[in-house]
DNA sequence: AGGCCCATGTAATCTGTTACATGATTCC
DNA sequence: GGAATCATGTAACAGATTACATGGGCCT
């Protein structure tokens, strides 16, 4: 049940249509959860229905006419407590870890393909957080914006995904340097 | 689909059972994927029934009868044809995240003590995965044995790990100061 | 005597993914 | 003319969590 307190979390600072949502929520973006559109749009009409948060028309010239969302009193009460509750532990699930892990036993080659893969990713993301960050913060420095600046948890959560993702990388090279130089030693024995 | 692989993986280095097994996926522990004991228990069964695993009873004087478990053949083959194939992207999900996300919006009192137990969570990993590594190392250094050690799978899964709590702790001790400063100047305002 | 560890599961429910469906507009 | 973006969903299925169930041995 905790889809529903990112759902909330992420309408607190800007009104959003599901189609917004869905792309803010999409991998690469959100650096606080992760959802797909169609779980996006059931709880945002499960969310609507409980009245925790209330949709309003907006009619585009050029664009389908929208349906946007905002946080309702009801709703801001269930994040509050919500944040007080006990927090569960958070869990790793990377298909890429299990690769690694099982580097011993397999043939290498595809891997460090797969390394690689994710490496450019990471560095399209660090891009990207980078400049959220700055658009954030503006002229500020970072410090004196997370002392006076207001909406600071969304900054927080993209300065996580923005370290995250550069200790991704250092972790993706530093891998497949050691992969690389066990196959070349190993070939040329 | 997942889960079967991250099974495989950790039975290439050694045979465990079910109870075994899910004490090294319970979350604090695996590094590379988590799992609960009813999944293992079941994708066991499964992956058995398909012949990608052989299980064997293990009688023990103190304790009751277990089965361990150790990879065959055609479940080698599998976790080749999974580590060459495409990766997907891996995805965040915090709960802790989605709360200091609506910092602005929430009384933060709570969340720091949030903040505070994941810190102690974290330095206990820390100590664990430190000592882990160590354990797989032994007297050698760290380049020396990613470079001629066996098994660096789980060593490098394991210094991510390592390194995934490090940078968690900061980040927490980081956003613990940042709440709490700011909760000091708007009291004394 | 009570609680924890070893050891293995079943059943019900909740959550998340994948495939499918529709239709207009904008960009190349 | 074809692909991408905007905009919103439904339905079927796979994956994960929670609650329940059982039973012996060890420790205090």
């Amino acid at each position: 049940m905790a889809l529903r307190h990112a759902v909330l979390a992420a309408l607190l600072d800007e009104e959003l249509s599901g189609y917004q949502l869905a792309k803010a929520f999409r991998t690469g973006v959100a650096n606080f959860w992760h959802a797909s559109p169609q779980q996006l749009y059931a709880e945002l009409a499960k969310l609507e229905a409980e009245g925790l948060i209330t949709g309003r028309e907006v009619v585009q010239e050029t664009r389908p006419t929208k349906r946007v969302f905002r946080v309702t009193e009801p709703g801001l009460a269930l994040l509050e407590k919500f944040t007080a509750a006990e927090t569960r532990p958070s869990v790793i699930r990377d298909d890429l870890l299990v690769k690694v892990q099982a580097a011993d036993h397999v043939d290498t080659a595809h891997l460090i393909d797969r390394l690689a893969e994710r490496a450019e990713f990471a560095e399209t993301k660090i891009r990207l957080f980078e400049s959220l960050l700055l658009g954030m913060r503006g002229e500020r420095a970072e410090d004196e914006y997370l002392r006076r600046g207001e909406r600071i948890g969304p900054y927080l959560t993209c300065l996580r995904g923005l370290e995250f993702e550069r200790a991704n990388l250092a972790w993706y090279e530093r891998a497949t340097r050691v992969l690389h130089e066990r196959r070349t030693t190993r070939d040329h024995r």
